[in-house]
DNA sequence: TGAGACGCTGTTTTT
DNA sequence: CAGCGTCTCA
């Protein structure tokens, strides 16, 4: 088991010159990044330039070196991303690569806090709630402290979930958050304070964490109990992050605490590809590594592997246009290829035409299934084309959008496993005892309220009084519960047992499609099969959720091999296809209408040039030419303003395309010519009114283009001149 | 107090 | 194109 440190040149030798071999096939900087020891190092990598076959071969260094596989941690932002990379580890090695841990941070915070949980007050059986448990416990929350009947507009479930979320990602006190990001809650702020305190009371006595919460548990016991972080530093002799410009502050001190005493620490990042500031990443925090590790070694890898020249000089513009950027151009070593495609067409159907044609196309002409993929903005932006792909029975799958878990009807089956696991889980109570006939939400209060301190919740239950109209219902209740957590039931055989009880109740409430649902409950029995205990499977279905559409057309999926990946940008990250499609560049969709702010517009761009550096050989590009649907008064113009600011010259299809090159153009000069008009009107202390913010006074300008406008409603707002529709008022 | 019908709203992105 | 919240009836 153990490796001994210096292993002997008979048993590894083999090994040695294999992993020589290997290394010798990386560029210097490369090199120098997977075998540079003894201090930390920060690996400042622009896209397709071999992050990740540095991380490899720097594990499989590692551990040539000596030493152990346990000792080293590997965090990835999926769960998938850590083990390829540990497979291919273990390629240039051998298999004890296995051992090393991955994962994401939410992952190994889970591991970690079912053995140090207890320093916090919590058991090793806490349940973890996924976004929809949050808004549901906020929802009981907001119902018991009666607020929202009372209230005039008051906030949603999602809006505070995505508040508290915020706040907590961002180290951010509430307070502090909703002044300066939802200024226009400001009026609600006693009460949001008092579901925040109520809400994490609820969580820590049902003992229930949410996703931030794994972090910031994990954060605190760390830094808290000493004892805890020389476990886990002692424990993670190296660490190494890839995607480090997607972690906030937070992730960032994780690795600080668990780094402590040896700092032995490589991250990989590139600021260009910052895409997650909703979860309070900021591409500048890449910046700070080295000072919270002093004597870094910085390493840039500037040499693309991945892409053509012709996409690259695409890509390239797109990231020209950035405001605030440390990267520089990066150059291929694959020249000359296909321009990129730039396509538009009238609709939506038009575009999944447009779109299955070229698939077509391509399959006919050999290329496989699995080397395509389609990208998009937002989940529902796919649904036009999965209904075209079904049509001509081409096998794909969704990545990123609705869950599985997600749904109803998934939601109550999973409730019954859950309070096997996890008795104090109220939550789960609430639902499951929902679910009976004659129980409404005043009933299930009542009962949760009775057997609220119980030391045996199922005891509790068989113990109370209810009524006979659903005294039946719940015998039966608490009889399938007793049975299925008698000691060698497996979780398939819980599964099973729940579903004989609850299909009569699934039938019922959900009449009229049922037999669409049904389909879902069965690929869920499918996954439980694969778990030997309930904890894993649980903590893996909401750690790592299954898609919510995994088989379409041609029936059965055949693994990972044959299909077409669907995905949002946010999903696509970190992987790379042949040819890439990405749809719906169209105003209002991508960028989405939100971005008022310019660091949001920046990321929308960041966005878009992740997506097309995604692909290898061709890049196809579409986008309506109008925006046919509900959202009127947004500019409705078709063409995305960041496929019009790129010099036609760098693709092709659009010059013979009625439209494009004109609408680029067009596009083009009326973001430019409004702007000389506009600067010079926007001049401190001018009134101004924007068509969301409403009115406001101009405090200063931020920059050549933008300016800091303070409205009555929102509060301080920075915008972006060429974008943002704000009019002077006279 | 629960069940069922109806109309409204509101839609990034992920762990 | 839902999933919710509100309204009415039992």
């Amino acid at each position: 088991m153990q490796r001994s440190l210096f292993p002997s040149a008979d048993s590894d030798g083999r090994a040695i010159s294999s992993l020589g071999t290997a290394l010798e096939g990386l560029n210097d900087a490369q090199r120098e990044a997977a075998t540079c020891l003894g201090s930390p190092v920060l690996v400042i990598a622009g896209a397709g330039t071999g992050k990740t076959r540095t991380l490899v071969h720097r594990m499989a260094y590692l551990v040539d070196q000596g030493i152990s596989a346990e000792n080293i941690l590997l965090l990835t932002f999926t769960r998938k991303a850590a083990q390829e990379m540990i497979d291919r580890a273990g390629r240039l090695i051998d298999h004890s690569a296995q051992r090393i841990t991955g994962g994401t941070f939410h992952a190994v915070a889970n591991i970690l806090l079912r053995r140090f949980g207890h320093h916090l007050g919590y058991a090793s059986n806490f349940t973890i709630l996924d976004r929809s448990d949050s808004e549901g416990i906020l929802n009981l929350i907001k119902s018991s402290l009666n607020l929202g009947s009372s209230g005039k507009r008051f906030p949603t479930r999602r809006v505070i979930c995505n508040l508290l979320s915020r706040a907590v990602n961002k180290s951010r006190s509430l307070e502090e958050t909703v002044e300066d990001q939802y200024a226009h809650l400001a009026e609600f702020l006693d009460d949001l304070v008092k579901i925040q305190k109520h809400y994490h009371q609820f969580k820590l006595e049902h003992g229930l964490m949410d996703y931030d919460d794994l972090l910031v548990n994990l954060q605190k016991v760390l830094s808290q109990v000493g004892e805890v972080r020389r476990e886990v530093s002692g424990r993670f002799r190296h660490i190494l992050v890839d995607e480090y410009q997607d972690t906030n502050p937070l992730q960032a001190d994780i690795v600080r605490l668990a780094a402590e005493g040896h700092n032995n620490v490589m991250v990989v990042g590139d600021d260009s590809q910052s895409i997650y500031s909703f979860r309070g990443a900021d591409f500048r925090n890449i910046m700070d590594f080295p000072q919270i590790f002093p004597g870094t070694t910085l390493i840039r890898l500037e040499e693309n592997y991945r892409s053509t020249q012709a996409i690259l000089s695409l890509t390239n513009a797109i990231i020209d246009h950035a405001t605030e950027k440390y990267n520089k151009k990066l150059f291929s070593s694959i020249a000359g290829g296909d321009k990129p495609i730039v396509n538009g067409t009238w609709d939506d159907s038009a575009q999944a035409r447009w779109v299955c044609d070229r698939i077509s196309g391509l399959v006919d002409a050999g290329v496989p299934l699995s080397e395509m993929a389609v990208l998009f903005r937002s989940g529902f932006h796919s649904y036009k084309l999965e209904l075209e792909l079904t049509n001509r029975q081409i096998i794909f799958e969704k990545r990123g959008g609705m869950k599985l878990t997600e749904s109803a009807h998934i939601k109550d089956i999973l409730s019954y496993l859950r309070v096997i696991n996890n008795p104090a889980d109220h939550l789960s109570w609430n639902r499951i005892l929902l679910l009976l006939d004659k129980v409404g939400p005043k009933t299930v209060q009542r009962v949760l309220e009775t057997i609220r301190s119980a030391e045996d919740p199922l005891a509790a239950l068989h113990e109370y009084p209810a009524p006979p109209a659903w005294r039946a219902q719940l015998k039966a209740l608490l009889t399938m519960l007793k049975d299925i957590s008698a000691p060698g039931f497996t979780p398939v055989m819980m599964y099973d047992a729940a579903m004989d009880y609850y299909r009569e109740i699934f039938e019922r409430i959900y009449h009229d499609d049922y037999p669409t649902r049904s389909r879902d409950l069965e690929q869920l029995r499918q996954l439980v099969a694969g778990y030997p205990d309930l904890q894993s499977f649980m903590d893996d279905t909401t750690l790592d959720p299954p898609g919510a559409t995994d088989e379409t057309a041609g029936g059965r999926l055949g693994g990972d091999g044959e299909s077409l990946v669907l995905s949002t940008i946010h999903s696509a990250k970190g992987l790379e296809w042949d040819h890439v499609f990405v749809i719906h560049l169209a105003a209002g969709r991508f960028p989405t209408c939100q971005p008022f702010m310019r660091d949001e517009w920046e990321e929308e761009r960041r966005m878009f040039y992740v997506a097309a550096t995604r692909a290898r050989k061709n890049l196809y590009l579409t986008y309506l030419r109008e925006s046919n649907s509900f959202d009127r008064q947004a500019a409705s113009g078709g063409i995305s303003p960041f496929l019009a600011e790129i010099p036609s010259h760098l693709v092709q299809g659009g010059e013979s395309m009625t439209g494009w090159s004109g609408a680029a153009v067009s596009a083009a000069v009326v973001t430019r010519s409004r702007q000389p008009r506009d600067i010079s009107m926007f001049q401190e202390g001018v009134a101004v009114r924007h068509p969301f913010f409403g009115e406001g006074r101009i405090e200063k300008s931020a920059g050549t283009r933008s300016v800091e406008v303070f409205f009555s409603r929102h509060g301080r707002k920075t915008l972006h001149l060429d974008y943002a529709r704000l009019e002077v008022i006279e």
